[in-house]
DNA sequence: ACCCAGAATGAATGAATGTTCATTCTTGAT
DNA sequence: ATCAAGAATGAACATTCATTCATTCTGGGT
C-alpha cells in the first residue's frame, strides 16, 4: 500500500503497466494465441502482424518469437487451438452422458452451434479466415481435416442412434451428417457475412427445420 | 512471314515474347484480373503481391496500377468480377425462360453449382478467399451482400413457384431458400478444405436430397 | 541477503512490397 | 513518312514487417 501507483498499475492486466512479469511458458502462449483470435477477427488474417499481436497482449515484439518460432507457427498454433475447442466441443455434446434423450442432445449440439453472444462471432471470423487460406495452405488442410473427420464420425453415430430410435426408413445416416455439417457452415458463413440477411434467429429456425424435416419424432 | 522468330513469339500469349503490345483498357482489366484469380487460387489471398500478378499476366509492375489504382481496387474489382459472375450464372438459369420445367430447372441449377472442372475450384478459392476477410472489411460485405441479396430473390421466388405448382403444404419458401443457399455454401467449404472426405458427386447426392426431400414430384 | 537461469524487452536489421514516374514504344491518323 | 496520344515499362523509393539478439530484469532457490 506504501507505493499507490504501482499497485494499481499491477492490479489491471492490460493498463499501461510498466512492471515485467515472467509468466509459465504455457500462459504466455496462450495469451498470445488469445490475442492472435481477437486481432484475425478485427483486422482480418492478411492485415495481422506481430507487432499488432504482441500490443493486444500486452507484451513486447520479441516474445512471439520466442515462445512460437515464427509468424507462421503462431498462426497454426492458433488454428489449431479454435479448432480444437470448435469440435471439441461439439464432440463432447454429441458423445452426451450427460444428455440421455437423443432429441434434446440435438437441441445443445444446435444451440452449441449457432448460439453464444459476441464471443461465437469472433471464433467464426477465425475459422473462415483460415478456410480461405485452407486452398493454398495444405498446413491448414491437414489441421482442419482431422479434428472434422472425427467430429463427422460422432455426428454420424448420433444420426444412426436417432434412425434407430426412431426407425426413421429411407434416410442415410452418413449422407444427412454431411448435410447438416454442410448446413451448419453455410449458416456460419451467412452469419459472417450478410449479418443484415440472416439473423442468428432465423439461421437456428433453417437449421432446425432440416432436423424436424429427417426427424420429426426428435424435433418438435 | 518475313521475321519468323518475331511471328512466333507474337503468336503466343505467355511465352518469352519481348515484344511490347498495346491493348485497349477493358482487356488489359480482364488480364490483370484473371491473373489475380489463379495467383489466389494458388497461393492464397495474404501471399498474393502485385509482382506476382503481373507476372503471372505476363505484364510489367506498373500496368497495375495505370488500370487499377492501387492493389485494394485491384481485388475489390476481381471480387466483385467473381461474385457477379458466379451469381450472375445462377440468376440466368433461375429465370430460366430456356428451361419450361421447373424441376428440370433445379437440376440445372445444381449443375451450375457443383458442377464443372479445375475452373470451378479456381472461383471457389477466391471466393473463400474473400469470405475470410469479409468479417474485418465492409468494402467485401457489401459487394457480395448486393449480388447475394438478389440471388437470394430470385430462388425464393423459383421455389415458390414450385411450391405452388407441387401444392406442397407446410414449407415456407424464404426459409427454404436460406437453407438451401447454406447448403450449397457449405458443401462449396467441405470441397475445398476437405476435397478426401466429400467427393464432387456425394456432395451433389447430399444437395439433391435436400430438394428431394422438400420437393418429392419435382426431383425424382 | 544473494545469485543466476532464463523470461522479457525493444532497438536494429534486412528483406519484401506497393507505388511512382521518367522514359520508351506502339498505333492509328494525317 | 511523320507525328502525337497515350499505353507500357521497370528501376528507384519509401514503407512496413518479421526476425534477431545484446541487454535488462525477475523470482525462486540457497
Amino acid at each position: 500500500m506504501a507505493d499507490a501507483s504501482s499497485a494499481v498499475t499491477e492490479a489491471l492486466p492490460e493498463a499501461g503497466s510498466k512492471r515485467r512479469q515472467i509468466r509459465p511458458k504455457a500462459e504466455r502462449r496462450q495469451q498470445l494465441i488469445d490475442a492472435t483470435i481477437r486481432c484475425i477477427a478485427q483486422h482480418g488474417l492478411s492485415a495481422v502482424t506481430m507487432q499488432m499481436v504482441t500490443r493486444e497482449a500486452g507484451l513486447s515484439v520479441g516474445i512471439a518469437n520466442l515462445h512460437f518460432e515464427s509468424k507462421d507457427n503462431l498462426l497454426k498454433e492458433t488454428l489449431r487451438f479454435v479448432a480444437e475447442e470448435y469440435h471439441g466441443g461439439q464432440i463432447d455434446i454429441m458423445e452426451g452422458g450427460d444428455i440421455p434423450d437423443l432429441g434434446e442432445r440435438l437441441d445443445a449440439l444446435l444451440d452449441f452451434q449457432l448460439g453464444r453472444g459476441v464471443t461465437q462471432r469472433q471464433k467464426m471470423s477465425v475459422w473462415f479466415a483460415y478456410y480461405g487460406e485452407a486452398g493454398a495452405r495444405p498446413v491448414y488442410q491437414k489441421i482442419v481435416s482431422t479434428v472434422d473427420r472425427l467430429a463427422a464420425q460422432k455426428l454420424e453415430a448420433l444420426f444412426t442412434d436417432i434412425i434407430r430410435e426412431g426407425d426413421y426408413h429411407g434416410v442415410d445416416a452418413r449422407e444427412l451428417a454431411t448435410g447438416y455439417s454442410a448446413l451448419i457452415d453455410g449458416l456460419h458463413l451467412g452469419l459472417l457475412v450478410t449479418p443484415r440477411e440472416l439473423s442468428k434467429r432465423r439461421a437456428r429456425a433453417v437449421a432446425r427445420e432440416f432436423l424436424r424435416r429427417a426427424f420429426p419424432q426428435h424435433i418438435h
